[in-house]
Parts: structure tokens; C-alpha cells; sequence
RNA sequence: GAGCGCGUAGCUCAGGGGGAGAGCGCUUGCUUGACACGCAAGAGGUCGCAGGUUCAAAUCCUGCCGUGCUCACCA
């Protein structure tokens, strides 16, 4: 007792006392920093820099354009100011200044966790490095003629004011009305007093109609094609025209048509080369076209128009109608389309080799559901609108010429105008889409255009791990771009990881106040805790749904390892002998062969998961290991080895216990990188370091190899005979628990075994039964016990006597439910042995197992039989 | 409207043609020389419903019911 080390431990581990500690400790030492070049193969995560790669994670954010550009614009309507009060340049001064105030919230919970990103190459969407790759690749697109500009219908946010990509829309049901207009007919140049009505879910919309359309072969309405009708309010006639796709049996039959301010009629107006009267203005307010109602917001206008049809006799009826509405996915604003000039980049060409990468699985997409998703949006994929009317973002590098309204683009800004060489240009006031310089990420952050060691090192990428919310907006848009100007795919795979959501399955939104702040739990249970349990419930194809219990759950857990190091390190005396012993060259014991076959089978499970990216097996694996194994069962059994005065054995055994402890560590060192420095730190104060891949001693576990899968570790006899003794134990525990004799007294039991190596097996682990079950054995082979109560193992019969009452009739009850059990699994292998198909037709193995299955069960419920008929003798 | 996913113990979820699993919760007993954020022993399930394929279906197929998501210009 005297020489138990001096070891002071807390009993609870604190993650707020260490976690930060670690984190600049880390950083410091450079450990996450990427070698610029090198010969090993890049990949990212702790995993595989354990594993000896050059690995380099890139971290940093976008700029968000439209959602940062609103805030800043708020912040500034508080102190009174608008944004237009302020000139370009200062009021990106205060975006700057608010950015740099607020938008490290992200690099800061990253940091938290114990990202181990390289955070000396930490970019942002808007440097000046970055701005000059997004600059190069709008010049070198447009002048390839895939960007273009053009009048178009585009989605506007008439609340952002700006134009919307159609990605940028949200769908939403939205319960609206669809009225009946009746528009009179001009028969001889008057009206004839006969009607065609049309139905429309936007009545003050009927100011842009430029014509009526039906079906050619609509019968109702073939005699009055190519006539006209007179729109009411502002009393123009528009034509009836015939159009193809005008589906018969929706609404009417008969379709307004407002080029200005519907897609569908865009096109149908195109066709038949129809006027575009536009009449509302970007702010969704009535133009001077909507006659009486100018000035009145696009909904206002709606109402008073309703109202005065209803007076009118224009309005036939309306109806309850439920509609999918387009709205902007930043302000929920109801997006109007709306004719502007504006920036475009061709899609299909870029899409193509994209769909191509996908399909050849140069990048693999995992889980693979997610590749229908893919092909589908990139198979049926329009122009992208890239020209945004804000701001905040990278300005369009295109200037006009006032002189000869020509074009020039240009990553510098030129002089003259490159057709006319007036100098009378002006640069565009757009700034472009901030997916359109995200999705240079994988090569712009590496330093392109300049053909950088790190771009030759790093790119293709290995892996990108994000969520499906933004295959599209970002996945999609990387593939197209790194393979336009890389030549070669941004990334090899796409780990789609799961959603978080809250308790109840919602997604979490800042509206719905439903949002549990990473930086909180961390602080009530720690970074690892909240790693492990976002990795344990990373099951692939599935959301996670967060709950505290959960997180609470897996806190337990790390403190487990905590005190399974903490009595590790309590144990380690004689610290000088027993380093760096391997535990291999010595005379293990049974359990000792049995908790490394597991160890080793635990590293093998745990590799094989981390390949097909099955993360939740990964955690599951290593906590059964260490909870499960670890604590229950080897601790247990060696306990009484580090208790007694075995010299030897006791050097064994610590051998074992800190290469085990160590390698498990080691393995669940990339899920809970913080408690495992914490232990392998103050293992390493005791003399046991583990090693770099150049064979040094490693400063830090992150950069320590990872352990390998050993052949020679795994010991089958051993293993099953551990196996078998564990089964023994919680018998016996059993028996001890029916008949409820206090934990701390030792019972005997008889044990009856039917052949010599069972005996012995039993006898050569007698003393991990004697600690475990508390119980000392009688190897009594004749006389069986009076009065007992009894348990069966295989062919065993375990005995464990009474001395005072028990309730004969409560266990004769529980020995018959269980030997029912027993024959309802034998009568079901019977049939199944008995079934001549099954013995022809199943693969020999599983025919095999049956009948082994079927000898057990037939042994068991004998020697059960036998038990209870013991027991029936007792009174 | 099209596509994808999910219905397994009270709850949250693994599994996925050949003996129903985990964590939490629940019951019972424990100040056990690492840990009560713990230890030990238990209870608890026609694997959504109905057909089909197969020697064998919780698992594969079809349909249905329920539920979630994504995409789509249908007045």
C-alpha cells in the first residue's frame, strides 16, 4: 500500500479545464499545418494525419452577400441611416466592420470543437487572392461566350432588390384564390356583347395582358381564335391566339398572357413575337401601365382591383385555390418575375462533364442515393443568373462604354473602352452571386491562378464532407468549375453528411428560435462530447436528431475513460520496468490474450467503417470496446493480478493495460481529440509515449500512429475460453440476484461438468469466477445440492444452494419459462433439419450451424430438465 | 405531379435472407479500493398492414397506410 503511486486525479473529468489548453497547444505546435508539397497523398481529418498523410484542411466562409448585406442594412436603419445615404465605398466599409465584429462565429465553434484545420490558410470568400481568382474566371467564361448578359424574366426579390437565382426561390404552399375575369369580345370593331373568361391566381397582373390563349383544338373556343378582346381598366385590345400547350382542362380553357411577369407566358410570348408591358416597378409597386391603380403595392392593388371587377361584373367568381409560391429564400418576400438586363452564365456545357465525373465515379458521391438527386438537377439545369443588384460581393469586372455601348471585361480595370478606346467607361455597378466564387473554393483557396506547389499538392481534394441543402447551390457548381479550370474533378469523394435537427425532428431555423448553439453544449459537456455524439448518431441516409440526453450520455461515457485511466495510472508503480514493454514478448494471461484479440478486432472494425465513411459504427465500435470490454470485464479480471503480490504478473499486466488503454485512446483520438491528449499527456509524465511515424516519441497523441490490426494479437482459444468463463459469471451472478444475497457476501456453488476439458477450463479460471461472482467453487461431481437454485451454461450445471426459504414455486416458474423458450427454438430447428429442402438447398455452413445449434439446445433443456426436477424434490 | 427516404422495445436509433440489438428510461439490489456522469441482475418487441418470391423474410419484390424531404411555370 505504500508504494501506490502518487497520483492526483480528479474523480470527474472536467472538459472546461482542458479543452482550450489543448487547442492553442495544438495550433501552436503547427500540428494541423499542411506541408506544402510532399510525396505522401493528401487527405484531411485526424484519421488520416494519424496515418501518417499530409493532410490539409482548408478552413473559412463565404461572404453571404443578400443575408449580410440585410443585416448590415438593419444594424445602419437603427442609427437612422439608409443604405443609399451612403456612398459604395463606406457602405462596405460597414459591412467590413460589422464582419469582422460578428461573422467569426463559425471559425470560432470550429475552433471549439478541435477542427484541426490549417489556420494559417484561413480564407474568405472576399480577400484579395480570392477576389482575383473570381475576377479571372468571369473573364475567361465570358470571353469563351459562357457568360453572357441579356434581357431576361428573371425572379426578383422586390424586399432585396435584387434579381434571384432560381435556386434562390423557395417553393411554399400557399393558399390563395383563382378568380374568373370576363373579358368582352370585339366582334366588327365593338364589342359584341359575349364574353371569354379566363381564370388567374394574379387578377392585377390582367394590366400586362397582351393576349388570350387556347387550345387549336379546344372546340369551345375555334371560332373565335385570332380574334380580339378588350382588357377592362385600361380598355387595350389583345389578340386570341392559339398556342399548343394551353391545356384544355385547367381553369377555362382560356389563358391570359403576361410575358412581363410570368414565365410560362415568357415563352408563349416569344413564340408569338407578343409585346412585354411591365407594369410594376422593382419595388413591387404599380407603374404608370396600370392606369388608375399606379402607385398601389402589387397586393394593395390586388384587392382594390377584386373589389372594383366585383362592381364591374369583370369578376365571373372566385374560388379557393391552393398554390405552390415562389418567395425568396433569404426574406420570404413573394418573388416577382420580372424583365431586366442581367449577367448569365450557359450551364449546359459546364454540366455535361460534370454529369460525366459523376457517372465514371471519378467522384464517388456517398451515401450513392444522393447521386440521383445530382443528375437529375444537373440534367435539367438553366442558366444561371449570376448579376445581383447589391452591394456586398464581388463587382462584375465588365465596364460600359458610353460612347459605342460596347462591353469590355477585364481583370484590370482598363483605361479605354477595348472597342473604341474612349475612355468615357464605367464599370458595372452588379456584384456577382456568392455561389459563383464559393464554387471556386477547392482551387481559388489553394492559390489559382498562379499554378501553386500547393495547388499540385492538394488538388484534386479528397474529400468534401457538407450537407445535401447545398448539393446543389455548392457541390454542383464546385464540379462544374474545377473541372472547367482544373481539368480534373475538385474532389474525389462527397461525404453527404445528416442534417441536425432538434428534438422533435425539426430543422433548426434562427425564425423558429429552435437553434441549440454548438458553443453551448460545449460548454455544459464538453467538445468531445458533443463529437461523439454527432459521430455515433451519423448513421448514413438519416438526419440526427439532437437531444440533451443523448449529448449527457456520451459525457458519461468520456468520464468513464477518464476513471478507466484515471485506476490505469493509479495502478502504474514501478513505472521504470514497465516501460515500453511490449506486451507481446510476454507470458500472457487468458484474459490478457482475450482483451487484445478484441482490441485488434476493434481496430480492424473500426478501420473497415472509417473507409465506407460509417461513422456511427465507428463510435459504437469503440464504445463497446472500452465500456463494454475494457471496463466490464478485463479491469474486473485483472484487478485481484494488480492487488496481489505476483510480481511478475503485475508487470504484465500493466504492460498490457497501457498498450490497450493506449491504442484505444489512440482510436478514438480523431472523435474525442481533447480527453485523449489530456490522458495520453499524463501517461507520457509516467514514461509511456507513443510514437511518430519516424519513430520518435510523439509530443502529442494527434500526431502518434495510429494503431495497426495485428494477426499475432489475436488468440481464438483464449478468446472463446474468456468467453465462455464471462457467461459462467453472470450465471452465477444470476442465481445470486434471484435469490438476493448481498453483493458483498461470497457464496459457494456447485459445479457440474460433463467432460474433462470443460473441468478444466473451469478450473484454470477458477479465480477470475471466485472475484467476479463472489462465489467459491465445489467441483462436486456426484452428489447434486438439495435444495439450490440453479442456472445451465452450455452443458454446465450451476448450482447455488440455499440455506434458508426461498420461493420453490416462483423459481420452479421461472426454470419452466425458460425450458419453453428453449424447446420453442428446438421445435423450430427440428422443423427446419427435418425440411429435406433445407438440407439440399442451404449452403452447408448454415446446415451445419443448425444442427450445432440444435445439439446445444437439446443438451440445455436437458440438463434444465434435470434442474427442475431437483427443485420439484425441495418442500 | 415526379423522385428519394423512413416506419424495429416507452423514447432515440443500429441491424438487414438462416438464433431480435444498443443507449436512455423503467424494475430490483448495491457507499464493491477507477467511476453514483457508477456497479450488478432483470422486465419489455405479431420488426406499420396485406400479398408474393424463397428450403428460409424483420431483411428481397408488389400494393396499401402513415410520415418526412427534394424537385416541378400548369392558369
Amino acid at each position: 500500500m505504500e508504494d501506490v503511486p502518487k497520483v492526483e486525479i480528479e474523480k470527474v473529468y472536467e472538459p472546461k479545464n482542458v479543452e482550450d489548453k489543448w487547442n492553442s497547444f495544438w495550433i501552436d505546435r503547427n500540428y494541423f499545418h499542411a506541408a506544402k508539397s510532399s510525396d505522401k497523398p493528401p487527405f484531411t481529418i485526424r484519421y488520416k494525419r494519424m496515418k501518417g498523410f499530409n493532410t490539409l484542411w482548408v478552413p473559412g466562409t463565404d461572404h453571404a452577400g443578400i443575408a449580410t448585406q440585410t443585416v448590415v442594412e438593419r444594424e445602419l436603419r437603427k442609427e437612422g441611416i439608409q443604405r443609399q445615404d451612403l456612398t459604395r465605398e463606406e457602405f462596405i466599409k460597414r459591412v467590413w466592420e460589422w464582419k469582422e465584429l460578428y461573422g467569426k462565429r463559425i471559425i470560432e465553434q470550429l475552433k471549439k470543437l478541435g477542427a484541426s484545420c490549417d489556420w494559417s490558410r484561413e480564407r474568405f470568400t472576399m480577400d484579395e487572392g480570392f477576389s482575383l481568382a473570381v475576377k479571372e474566371v468571369f473573364v475567361r467564361l465570358y470571353k469563351e461566350g459562357l457568360i453572357y448578359r441579356g434581357h431576361y424574366l428573371v425572379n426578383w426579390c422586390p424586399r432585396c432588390g435584387t434579381a434571384l437565382s432560381d435556386l434562390e426561390v423557395a417553393r411554399e404552399d400557399t393558399k390563395g384564390r383563382l378568380y374568373y375575369l370576363k373579358y368582352p369580345l370585339i366582334e366588327d370593331d365593338k364589342q359584341s356583347g359575349s364574353y371569354i373568361t379566363v381564370a388567374t391566381t394574379r387578377p392585377e397582373t390582367m394590366m400586362g395582358d397582351t393576349a388570350v390563349a387556347v387550345n387549336p383544338k379546344d372546340e369551345r373556343y375555334k371560332n373565335i381564335i385570332g380574334k380580339e378582346v378588350v382588357l377592362p381598366v385600361v380598355n387595350r385590345r389583345i389578340p386570341v391566339i392559339a398556342d399548343e400547350g394551353v391545356d384544355m382542362e385547367m381553369g377555362t380553357g382560356a389563358l391570359k398572357i403576361t410575358p412581363a411577369h410570368d414565365f410560362a407566358d415568357f415563352e408563349i410570348g416569344n413564340k408569338h413575337n407578343l409585346p412585354r408591358v411591365q407594369i410594376m416597378d422593382f419595388k413591387g409597386v404599380m407603374n404608370e401601365n396600370a392606369g388608375r391603380y399606379s402607385g398601389l403595392d402589387r397586393f394593395k392593388c390586388r384587392e382594390k382591383i377584386v373589389e372594383d371587377f366585383e362592381k364591374e361584373g369583370v369578376l365571373n367568381r372566385v374560388e379557393d385555390y391552393s398554390l405552390q409560391l415562389g418567395k425568396c429564400y433569404r426574406c420570404s418576400t413573394v418573388v416577382e418575375p420580372m424583365l431586366s438586363l442581367q449577367w448569365f452564365v450557359r450551364t449546359k456545357p459546364l454540366a455535361e462533364p460534370s454529369i460525366q465525373a459523376v457517372e465514371s465515379s471519378k467522384t464517388r458521391i456517398i451515401p450513392e442515393g444522393w447521386k440521383n438527386t445530382y443528375f437529375e438537377w444537373m440534367r435539367n439545369i438553366r442558366d444561371w443568373c449570376i448579376s445581383r443588384q447589391i452591394w456586398w460581393g464581388h463587382r462584375i469586372p465588365a465596364w460600359f462604354c458610353k460612347d459605342c455601348n460596347q462591353i469590355t471585361v477585364s481583370v484590370d480595370e482598363p483605361k479605354a473602352c477595348e472597342h473604341c478606346s474612349s475612355e468615357n467607361i464605367e464599370q458595372e455597378t452588379d456584384v456577382l452571386d456568392t455561389w459563383f466564387s464559393s464554387a471556386l473554393w477547392p482551387f481559388g483557396t489553394l492559390g489559382w491562378p498562379e499554378q501553386t506547389e500547393e495547388l499540385k499538392t492538394f488538388y484534386p481534394t479528397s474529400v468534401l464532407v457538407t450537407s445535401f441543402d447545398i448539393l446543389f447551390f455548392w457541390v454542383a457548381r464546385m464540379m462544374m468549375m474545377g473541372l472547367k479550370f482544373m481539368g480534373d474533378v475538385p474532389f474525389r469523394d462527397v461525404y453527404i453528411h445528416a442534417l441536425v435537427r432538434d428534438e422533435k425532428g425539426e430543422k433548426m431555423s434562427k425564425t423558429s428560435g429552435n437553434v441549440i448553439d454548438p458553443l453551448d453544449i460545449m460548454d455544459d459537456y464538453g467538445a468531445d462530447a458533443l463529437r461523439f455524439s454527432l459521430t455515433a448518431l451519423a448513421a448514413q441516409g438519416r438526419d440526427i436528431r439532437l437531444s440533451l440526453p443523448v449529448i449527457e450520455g456520451y459525457r458519461n461515457f468520456m468520464n468513464k475513460i477518464w476513471n478507466a485511466s484515471r485506476f490505469v495510472l493509479m495502478n502504474l508503480d514501478n513505472v521504470g520496468a514497465t516501460r515500453r514493454v511490449a506486451p507481446t514478448g510476454l507470458n500472457l494471461s487468458t484474459p490478457d490474450k482475450w482483451i487484445l484479440t478484441k482490441l485488434n478486432r476493434t481496430i480492424k472494425e473500426v478501420e473497415d467503417s472509417l473507409k465506407l465513411y460509417e461513422f456511427d459504427k465507428v463510435a459504437r465500435t469503440i464504445y463497446q470496446f472500452i465500456w463494454g470490454d475494457f471496463c466490464d470485464w478485463y479491469i474486473e479480471l485483472v484487478k485481484p493480478i494488480l492487488n496481489g503480490d505476483d510480481q511478475e504478473a503485475k508487470k504484465r499486466t500493466q504492460a498490457v493495460l497501457v498498450k490497450v488503454l493506449s491504442s484505444a485512446l489512440q482510436i478514438l483520438s480523431p472523435i474525442a481529440p481533447f480527453i485523449t491528449e489530456e490522458i495520453y499527456q499524463r501517461f507520457r509524465e509516467f514514461g509511456f509515449g507513443l510514437e511518430t511515424p519516424d519513430g520518435k516519441e510523439a509530443d502529442s497523441i494527434a500526431i502518434s500512429v495510429y494503431p495497426a490490426f495485428n494477426q499475432n494479437e489475436v488468440y481464438e482459444e483464449a478468446y472463446g475460453e474468456i468467453e465462455f468463463i464471462k457467461q459462467v459469471i453472470v450465471a452465477i451472478r444470476n442465481l445470486r440476484a434471484v435469490v438476493g444475497i448481498h453483493p458483498s457476501t461470497t457464496v459457494k456453488v456447485i459445479i457440474i461438468p460433463d467432460d474433462k476439458t470443460v473441468f478444466e477450463k473451469i478450473k484454470a479460471n477458477e479465480n477470475y469466477i471466485i472475484s467476479l461472482a463472489k462465489a467459491s467453487i465445489d467441483f462436486s461431481h456426484e452428489e447434486k445440492p438439495k435444495k439450490a437454485v440453479a442456472q445451465v451454461v452450455e452443458d454446465l450445471q450451476i448450482y447455488l444452494p440455499i440455506e434458508g426459504l426461498i420461493d420453490v414455486d416462483k423459481e420452479v416458474e421461472r426454470i419452466k419459462r425458460e425450458i419453453s423458450k428453449i424447446v420453442k427454438d428446438i421445435e423450430l430447428s427440428e422443423k427446419k433439419l427435418s425440411n429435406q429442402d433445407f438440407i439440399n438447398r442451404a449452403p452447408e455452413e448454415v446446415v451445419e450451424k443448425e444442427k450445432e445449434k440444435f445439439e446445444e439446445l437439446s443438451i440445455k433443456k436437458q440438463k434444465m430438465e434435470e434442474v427442475l426436477e431437483k427443485l420439484s424434490k425441495v418442500d
